[in-house]
DNA sequence: TTCACAATTGTGACCGTGCACATGCCGAGC
DNA sequence: GCTCGGCATGTGCACGGTCACAATTGTGAA
């Protein structure tokens, strides 16, 4: 075979057809897995894409199928949690043959967010996954125009396409495991104000307070890191008004754990801690802190899942059973001390 | 304007043409900045693509212009890290016009490494961010005859594309760091051997214990879970033959930590711990965590910077200082008690 | 006015793949 | 022998941009 190749060009299929002395449909049709093709045929093309180390192009094919295969994954990854609900998000995109395309909020401002999802549709992605669930985004997803189809993680009143967590459960949970430990006077360190999942924590944590007719302070707004933890408790500690707090999420129990430690208190006897996430840190902590247990990996999948039979278009959503938050009780809690 | 428009598909270039009066040249030039175009005609352009909420088709765009714009990213989401850095690097590709296109190892068989890097080259990535940096990563490299090219955030010996993070001074740092405190009897809680980054951390603790003439003890081979800081940690204290011990990364440091509380043991008194990266809540540890921080936003932020100077070709990479780690005294170290 | 030249705009081909349709081949059934 | 239908393959065009080049218009100086 003395054919030449083509020179600085990447080998197309029409190359591999020449080589091959088929016609460059025929290699299509060995792409694409037709039915009708000799084993034979099949077998001298594929033998013509191996010397030529022939890799199909993905633009060629997107344009001429008029479909991209990408989602856009638009997320803030600020904690663990989210994070590893990214990396389950783009395996089983991956695995359903997608490409994955993430874009990050640097901040939370609306501009910021608007950027990013116009920076994702202009890559004609196929869908959007958004995993940093803010209410702004919606917002700005509504004003877009975006006309993709969209899932998002968490749940939420407003929309049909969003996964049910049950987050409200998983915080009347924790909040119920205070309760009965004897505890009547509990703070709340909630997450930023536009999170949903923040919100939805909240609203757990107020709902069975209120139904256990334990009187409520004010929840306290955090932006989900352990040094506001810190921060909030050095300020809450000075009065000592209560005997346990339910953080929205570990870190801010970690931190809040840290002033604790810092004032003295003994941990658990004076106060009781109970995070959210159960990230894996969390049963190291000291003492080791009891927590609500989401399955990330899980929602990520489930995310794509959702997100794909959207795109297939005929076929409705099936809405699974929400997954309910396990709560794991560990060394951080215990009954009040007077 | 009755011209009526397409009905199911997205508007072209040409339709946008039509409508404006101009040839679907003239469009694109409007879409590139060409510089001669009058500024009537451009106006009269963009009021049509606004109209038509026209968005460039990017498969067609890649097609005839041979080249995709995308990089593909190659990750093993493991701890804090690399997740920031991973957001790092998204962020300065998608400044400088970039789209990134996410892998994530699940494992770290070779077989799923190739196929995370077959994933990625079938999308016609027109280069590679390695942030999983495992030797095996570069054998599959090598053996896939990955023709584009690639940078790995990590350094290594072995190749010129990666970035030149001095792990060895931040482990020699740390390391030193307990020498002068008069600790002679450390150990080393290192990652799993084929990470590139856990053998410099160990070389650097290995090479400062033989210069500053301590005697050394063989490293444990850890998996950077806090859990199995915490199994080791079990096990070593069983022996109380050591009197500090340097961990790789925080979060085994905090499982090691754990560890030692559970044998009542007093911290820092008994037990000097050192970690590695300075996650967020290192600060936050009880007590909080002597560590090496290292500036992972800035890592991706030039591992992208080099991958692009690398793919625009001509210029040869300006190699930057090396980001040199800093060691950050917190509450987990002190003297040797006896 | 006329010409040279720059600025602006238009024409047609091409990128690599998939689709619709046409074609050739072969065996079955009459 | 002939038609019919299914399998295997080929032909030509469309997808939506960009590129090279041609054509047209505008401007200033001779």
């Amino acid at each position: 075979m003395t054919l030449d190749l083509p020179k600085g060009r990447a080998p197309s299929i029409r190359d591999v057809a020449r080589l091959a002395g088929v016609s460059h449909q025929t290699v299509s049709r060995v792409l694409n897995d037709h039915p009708s093709i000799r084993e034979s045929t099949k077998a001298k093309v594929l033998q013509v894409m191996e010397d030529l180390q022939y890799r199909p192009n993905r633009a060629a094919r997107a344009l001429s199928r008029g479909r991209s295969r990408t989602i856009g994954l638009l997320s803030a990854e600020i904690a663990y949690g989210p994070a590893s609900s990214i990396a389950a998000s783009q395996d089983a995109a991956q695995e359903a043959g997608y490409y994955v395309n993430t874009a990050n909020l640097t901040s939370v401002d609306t501009e910021s967010i608007e950027a990013a999802l116009e920076h994702l549709m202009n890559q004609s992605v196929e869908g959007i996954v958004v995993i940093a669930p803010q209410v702004r985004v919606f917002d700005a997803l509504e004003q877009l125009a975006i006309d993709v189809p969209f899932v998002t993680l968490q749940s939420t009143g407003r929309l049909d396409n969003s996964l049910s967590v049950d987050q409200m459960t998983g915080a009347r949970q924790a909040t119920r495991h205070l309760i009965d430990l004897g505890h009547r006077s509990i703070y709340h360190l909630a997450g930023p104000q536009d999170w949903i999942e923040a919100e939805a924590r909240m609203r757990g944590f107020l709902d069975e307070m209120w139904e256990m007719d334990v009187p409520t302070m004010a929840p306290i707004l955090g932006d989900w890191t352990a040094d506001f933890g810190y921060r909030a408790g050095r300020e809450l500690l000075r009065r000592r008004d209560f005997t346990a707090i339910f953080a929205s999420n570990d870190q801010m129990a970690l931190g809040f754990m840290h002033a604790c430690r810092e004032e003295g208190l003994n941990l658990p006897r004076d106060m009781s801690i109970v995070g959210y996430d159960d990230i894996p840190e969390a049963a190291h902590f000291w003492p080791p802190l009891t927590t609500v247990r989401q399955d990330f990996a899980e929602l990520g999948h489930r995310c794509i899942a959702l997100l794909l039979s959207n795109l297939s278009g005929g076929v409705p959503i099936e809405r699974s059973d929400p997954i309910i938050p396990e709560l794991i009780v560990r060394g951080s809690t215990a009954p009040p001390a007077f």
